[in-house]
Order: C-alpha cells, then structure tokens, then sequence
RNA sequence: GCCCCCAUCGUCUAGUGGCCUAGGACAUAGCCCUCUCAAGGCUAAGACAGGGGUUCGAGUCCCCUUGGGGGCACCA
C-alpha cells in the first residue's frame, strides 16, 4: 500500500513554524515510504481567509523546499485542493448522512444554546448537546430540512466507546456520552471544519493523518464521521505541539516578541525588509515578520536546510548523537516511532547554531551568490555585479570566515567594506582617545603609504615591526586602526579589511578619522 | 467543572528491566588560542517531579499524587 498524506493550512498570510514542523513530519514520512504527499487549502473559515494570504505559505514551503505532490499549483486528481471550493461535497456528504439517518437537522438557535452552556458551566455541570430530532425518522428529517435549511448535526451514537489507535499516542478511548452532537454543516452549506476535513481525506484517499496533538481532541468526533460515512478511518498520528523558547506554552507569536531585539530590529531595516517609515514598535508587532514565521528567518538570511534540520530535529530524532544530517539521511530514517510523546520547546539559540553548521559547509561561491541579494537589498551594492565587484565580495565572504552564520551578519561585519564608515562614538571615544594613539596612527600612515604588496599577511608584519621598534602595545593600535578605518569596535579581521579596502581608501579614512572631533 | 494527553540537565534529546557512577547537543561558566567579534580546543556545573507497588534488579512496567499542556464552538 502506497501511503498518502496531507497538510492543511488555512490562508492566514505566514506560514507558521509549528505548522512547517507538522508539515516536514508529513512530508518525511511520505518521501521515506514513497508515498504522496498532499497540500490542501483549509479556508472553510470565511472570516479568516484572505485571498492574497496563500501565497507567503506556498512561498514558504518553496523556499524551504517541500514540495508536493498534489495541490495549488500542481493540481492533481483529486481536486480542487481548496476546501471553499468543495462545499458541495460537504453538502451532499452531509444529506447523504440525514438520509441514512447519522445526522439530523437541528432548529435550535446558537444563542439559546450558548446560553444553556453557560447555565451549566456556571452550575459546574458538563454541557453535551443533543439536538430535538436525533430520534426522528431520516425520512422526515429530510423533508424538515428541504422544507427549512438550518444546521445539520451528527448523531453520536450512544453504547461503545470511540477507540482511536494512534501511532503516536497510542490507544484512546473516549466515552461517547462525552461527545457532544456537533454541526457539520451550516444553514447557509458552509461545513464545518471537522466534517470538511473528513469529507476530503477520504475523497483524497488519506492514509495518514499526521497533525498537531491539539487535534486529538477533534478526532472522536472525526471517527464518527468517517464511520457513519461507512468509509475506512485512517492512520492517526498526533506530534506534540511545539512550545515557546524555554516555556511549557504553545509557540505564538506573542511569545516570541522578546525576540525582536534591537539588532533584529535593524537587520530587518538594513535588508528593506519592513517598510521604512516604520517605527521600532510597528517593527516589532509585525504579523508576517515575526519569530514564529518562517518568513522572518528567511529574511534574516538562514539557510533554509539548517531550519529543515532543526525542525526535523525537533521533536524527532535519529540516535542519541546525530544533531546536523544531510536530508538525505533524515528522509531515510525518519519514523513515528521515534517521534517524542511530549511538548518540545523551540530553541532560537541552537537553530542559530545549526544555521552557523550550515553556512560553514556551504561552497564559497554558493556564499556569494548567497549574500548578494542581502548585499543589494541594503543597497551596499547596485544591481549589476561585475567580475571585480564578484571578487571583492568573495574576499569579503572569505575575510568573515565562520562569523557568517546568516546572510545578515554581513551587514554586521562587513558593511564598512561597502560605504563609508559610521563612526560610533564609544567606539571613538575608547579606540581613539587614547595617550599617544593619534601620533602612532599619523605615524602609522606613513608607513602604509609604503606597504609592498598591500596584503594581509604583509599588513600584519608591518604593524608588529612598527610597534615593537617603538614598543607600543600592538592591540591599541590595532584596534585604533579599527575604529579608523570601520568606524566601530566588530568586524573582520582589521588586515583582512584594510587589504579589503585597499591602500588609497585606508589612508583617505584614517585622515578623516583623525579629523574626527568626537 | 468535565475529558484527553504529557513528565530525563535551563532547552533539544539518548534510554524499550541489568550495557546508567544516566550519554550527546545547544545555552551557561572558566581556561587556552587571539587584533575586536566569531570560530576552534580543553574543562566545569547541570536532570530521571514526588510517593507507593511489581521485580533478584526500575529512568525504563503498574497505581496514586503533583505539575504542565490541549480540548470541551454554527474556529481551524
């Protein structure tokens, strides 16, 4: 048996971490078993569908590189893959349910029933709900209903328990005394989630439904349908949610907004990422840009395999050492089995890590190709990149060496290579100030103007010589070279840059420098 | 209130009754390297929620307690 998978977002505008993590699970165990994985649109909730909210989740998954094997773009046979566009299976699904008697309509108003729930709640009673015409014939439910549309409720049938075999779970049972009669269908044939949902994984032939544990609790009520439907019910598997950094608590956006720190806040500006007329505040409240999404990573320039990895990671693992594997291995190893029953908390930190791993393995020339945009997005560079702007840019990729975690760090350590320096003046007021600091540095100049090659290496020699025949400490120098040339107290290594730089840029800037009055 | 699920270092995890004096990774601290910042090397600190069973033997199996999470919709 070929199996086949789905995940169903619904159109919210990002695409969520959590939900990309239950999407690599199922993509994972589709690809492993040879099976076919499929996207299929959730926006059954009018109210939260946007129509222009699709396309940064199909962007998403694109730039990370799940792909699929039916849905939006791709088709496939069993579409449309969008459910507002399938409502009239949910509705004949449903009426095909009245007539076999699984489902009843129900007149009953929303607001009376809010009412009563209340009144129980505040008794401490338990509300289950059942509606006046669970007993009446299907014959004359249906004339009711054709005579007067209104909701329509599935009839939970009393007497055994619902079992659910849940590979990740295991065995649950739940009482169906505790099942609520629930609405499948609305009075204007919109569906439900919970039926839209059954009605299509079978219609898509699902086999296994990998989700969030939040859904565990939808599933009773799931197997019901499927079973009145009289078809098959599937594999379940429900993954542990993923929780916020260091907390107990869901992951959501909220949670993640003390990770929008100052330098985040920046970088996002320096990419053009967010409009520029907005403030910090707007900056940090940002619905799409946020740590919860995987468009904010994208922007910060992570490597989309090292987020793949850590989500993989996440939840999952493959032995009791493995942390960074090529795709490949995690495609080949990946089972439920080894799924982790409790909550994991997502790690900013390590998936940094992970992200530095990655970037230190990728080709030099792949780095560069890499960081241009970035490059271009901060309009450090125009848009045509030549073969000697190619070169400096790979001297640049070369001089950060493993600093570069993710793009954006050039921006960190690099950007004086690009413009002129913005002088920080704690930077000044510590490198610069110091006794005897302009002399050498005037003094220093000189020697530069005579530097034979204007290379690292020689830079390096130069300045010891200088410092040693003078006895001068090689670090203040060195660092007042820094401040001079780059204006801040970071960067790559001050030969590296200087070389970078080139002799005429290096003099030009440590004049002004010296005529800073900060 | 009711139902369901979960429980190993701060975090991700290994552990499927003896291989556990509980292993690895991130983060933290110290030292080394060093022109800053990274990277790298070495070291340190750090966990089986508690209580009962079962067993020759329990992190591992069972029960209770506690703690946490999710759900109880004409949301998904």
């Amino acid at each position: 048996m070929t199996i086949r998978t789905r995940f169903a977002p619904s159109p919210t505008g990002y695409l969520h971490i959590g939900g990309v993590r239950t999407a690599l699970f199922n993509w994972l165990l589709t690809r492993r078993h040879g099976g076919t994985f499929v996207l299929r649109i959730d926006d059954t909730d009018a109210e939260r569908n946007r129509p222009e909210a699709l396309q940064p989740i199909l962007d998403g998954f694109h730039w990370l590189g799940i792909d699929w094997d039916e849905g939006p773009e791709v088709g496939g046979p069993c579409g449309p893959y969008v459910q507002s566009q399938r409502q009239h299976l949910y509705v004949e699904a449903a009426l095909k349910l009245i007539d076999s008697g699984h489902a009843y309509p129900d007149y009953k108003s929303a607001d009376e029933i809010s009412a009563e729930r209340k009144e129980a709640e505040k008794a401490k009673r338990n509300y289950i709900y059942r509606g006046a015409h669970r007993s009446t014939p299907p014959a004359e439910c249906r004339r009711l209903y054709d005579a007067q549309r209104t909701v329509i409720r599935l009839k939970v049938p009393e007497g055994k328990p619902i079992v659910i075999n849940d590979l990740i779970c295991g065995k649950v049972e739940v009482q169906p005394e505790l099942v609520g009669d629930s609405v499948i269908l609305r009075a204007d044939g919109r569906a439900l989630y919970n039926f839209a949902t059954v009605v299509d994984d079978v219609a898509m032939k699902i086999t296994h439904i990998v989700r969030a544990k939040e859904h565990l609790s939808n599933t009773p009520v799931q197997v019901l349908a499927y079973e009145a439907l009289n078809y098959p019910v599937p594999q379940f598997a429900h993954v542990p949610v993923v929780n916020a950094p260091k907390s107990k608590e869901k992951l959501s956006k909220r949670k993640m907004k003390q990770f929008m720190t100052d330098d985040v806040v920046q970088r996002l500006r320096a990419a053009h990422a967010v409009p520029p007329d907005w403030t910090d505040e707007q900056i940090k409240n940002s619905e799409d840009l946020n740590p919860a999404t995987v468009a904010f990573y994208r922007v910060l320039g992570y490597l989309p395999a090292a987020l793949v990895n850590y989500f993989g990671r996440l939840g999952w693992s493959l032995d009791d050492k493995t942390e960074i594997m090529p795709l490949a291995t995690m495609i080949e190893n990946f089972s439920l089995e080894r799924v982790n029953d409790s909550p994991a908390s997502f790690d900013p930190d390590k998936l940094l890590w992970m992200a530095g791993e990655y970037m230190k393995q990728l080709p030099i020339d792949d780095k560069v190709a890499g960081v241009i945009p970035f490059l271009r997005r901060a309009n450090l560079i125009g848009d045509e990149v030549d073969d000697a702007l190619r070169r400096k840019i790979r001297k640049v990729i070369e001089a950060c060496g493993d600093r570069l975690k993710v793009y954006s760090d050039v921006y960190l350590y690099a950007s004086f290579l690009f413009r002129d320096p913005e002088y920080d003046p704690k930077a000044v007021k510590q490198r610069l100030h110091k006794d005897g600091i302009r002399e050498h540095l005037t003094a220093f100049a000189d020697v530069l103007k005579t530097i034979e090659p204007f290379e690292p290496a020689v830079l390096e020699e130069k300045l010891k010589e200088y410092c040693d025949a003078r006895q001068f400490k090689l670090g203040d120098l060195n660092h007042a070279l820094r401040v001079a040339t780059t204006g801040v107290m970071v960067g790559v290594s001050v030969f590296d840059g200087l070389a970078i730089l080139g002799r005429d840029e290096t003099l030009r800037r440590i004049g002004t420098a010296l005529g800073l009055n900060m």
